[in-house]
DNA sequence: CGCAAAATCATCCATTCGGATGACGCGGAG
DNA sequence: CTCCGCGTCATCCGAATGGATGATTTTGCG
């Protein structure tokens, strides 16, 4: 920045100079005064329109972009441990929402199916679900499960 | 707009008119011309840059803003058709991935429980699943439901 | 109109699920 | 040490779900 008004201050220098030359060369032979300041006046206002350009042009680059796609998901504990879900009744939930029969979950875990049907039974209680898709869902929407 | 420029351009002659006065009166004085030129372009150049500081800055406020957090979810009609699952089944399938059973579907859409049974047998296959969470979780997997 | 796809309803049967309840072991908090 | 929460496993039973299959009606389209 500095660097751009020290540049523009010695350029105006140097119109001033020409300015200066154009006076005494043109001044001296038939121009009016009126004239020779209408002259001036046309160039410098010129000048300053250009110049007030250039000095506000980068203020104009003012952009706010801000794209956000999908966060990768982040589970709310606090409802987590406010509904006392432990992390057992979790575990099932998740299966449960990965399609998994309760069967299925138990040969997983490495349990008894009338374990899984145990957790899950609580899983609903705490839930308030009937269906093991309504626990599902309700998990969903409390942001317990992706 | 018009207004705008028409009432610079009577302010520029007025100031014009002003130099006149000030030239006639100071000129015949004492000061010299090279004073004078100074003094107009000094004037005329703070004008300008005043000037093209008003016509530009409207522009300054060009802020382009994209903020995006979740889609409002497309549903991909595309693999639909190539699955062969027609709009009815899709219904049952949301009504599924609801937490709704068979005998809730049913009354809601005023069909019979076994007609709820067979939609869901065919999305099943068409989906190969052998369960509902499982044929939910396929579902949201393919884009079919929310 | 007439066909094909879709929607509707049904029956039978096996599996799965959900509810209720009881019990046992383990580890931490009081 | 004792109690409690958690995880584990079990049994009984009724409801819900899934599979297979057949039939009738409605609807969209050439």
């Amino acid at each position: 920045m500095m660097k751009t008004v020290i540049g523009y201050g010695l350029l105006g220098g140097a119109l001033i100079a020409l300015l200066k030359v154009i006076e005494y060369r043109y001044l001296l032979v038939e121009h009016s005064l009126d004239i020779y300041g209408g002259i001036v006046a046309a160039i410098f206002s010129a000048v300053g329109i250009w110049l007030g350009l250039k000095l506000t042009r980068p203020r104009e680059t003012v952009v706010v972009k801000e794209v956000r796609v999908a966060g990768p998901f982040a589970r709310d504990d606090a409802r987590l441990a406010e509904l006392g879900i432990t992390a057992r009744e979790l575990e099932i939930l998740e299966a449960m929402a990965a399609g998994f029969s309760n069967r299925e979950i138990a040969e997983r875990l490495f349990v008894s199916e009338n374990t899984v049907k145990t957790h899950a039974a609580r899983v609903f209680g705490k839930l308030s679900a009937r269906r093991r898709t309504q626990a599902v869902q309700r998990a969903k929407e409390a942001r317990l499960i992706p």
